[in-house]
DNA sequence: TGACAAATAAGATTGACTCTTATTTAAGAG
DNA sequence: CTCTTAAATAAGAGTCAATCTTATTTGTCA
């Protein structure tokens, strides 16, 4: 169901602050759209850095603040780390994440066997699951020659 | 492989401590072993408080150095989280976590079909591969009724 | 027992938020 | 179109977690 060119999840975005009596800024389009725009799983200081590009005047709380608002809304992801900033993911869809443990990469991937992951009932009875993921931590190409 | 018992571990510890030329001092002792007793997945700033009581005069760099030095010897793990402090695990055995993103909780879980996860070829070949986990995010029954 | 590299304690510093407050602005009412 | 008002923003202070620096202490091995 997730729109996957710029505009329409543009779209979308502004339908869903509507629904919830947000007031569309242009400080949060530009966020939302950088977001949708960047490299995977950018940090609130990188958001910031870029957005400021086009907004020189806007503060690193207003970019902040408007990434933990759309999380909530669910139109953006934060996704796991092990330490160190938040990072944020524009796309919510069921998918899952490589970590590498030497450079910070976070790479995702699909895969037929992990996307049919079911929740076990004896877990299910207990929580209420929002989202599955798999994490797998490691080196990548890159890393791992180096030792 | 991994020795259950509180003794057992101890003397693992201090095995690949020697293994690894590092020192066997009063400090990393309390930590690993307040570790392996805590309840799961604590910060290393509760694990600073927990080692104080037996240890007044340690420092919280002291604590937080030891974590990251036993993270790095894979005695412990440092598990994945979504922002706020890093945080341990003792326990080293691949298992699966429910994170509750209301209260917080981190529980560990077991489940066959999570355990038997094949990495796909394809990623295999990219990427070296240290540990796998399914991450499920939701609530857990104490905080899902209030809403 | 003595020497020395390693580890620790204490305090300063950095980084990542988070809060407070004054100002500005989006959006519905008239 | 203009007015009103609650919401959002910018700026800066404050907080918490983590890391670094330096002087002192201590395991470990000769």
């Amino acid at each position: 169901m997730q729109k996957h060119d710029s505009d329409s999840r543009i779209q979308h975005f502004i339908a869903t602050c509507r629904q919830h009596q947000l007031k569309i800024t242009p400080q949060r389009v530009a966020i939302y759209r950088a977001l949708v725009d960047s490299d995977q799983h950018p940090t609130a200081d990188m958001m910031y850095r870029a957005v400021r590009e086009e907004f020189p005047s806007i503060s690193f709380d207003t970019v902040n603040r408007t990434l933990l608002t759309l999380a909530g809304l669910g139109l953006v992801d934060v996704v796991e780390v092990f330490g160190g900033p938040k990072r944020f993911d524009p796309d919510i869809d069921g998918h899952h994440h490589l970590h590498c443990m030497a450079c910070g990469r976070i790479v995702d991937f699909d895969h037929e066997d992990y996307t049919h992951l079911e929740v076990p009932a004896e877990i299910a009875r207990k929580f209420t699951v929002i989202s599955k993921r798999v994490v797998l931590k490691g080196l990548c190409k890159t890393c791992a020659p180096e030792r």
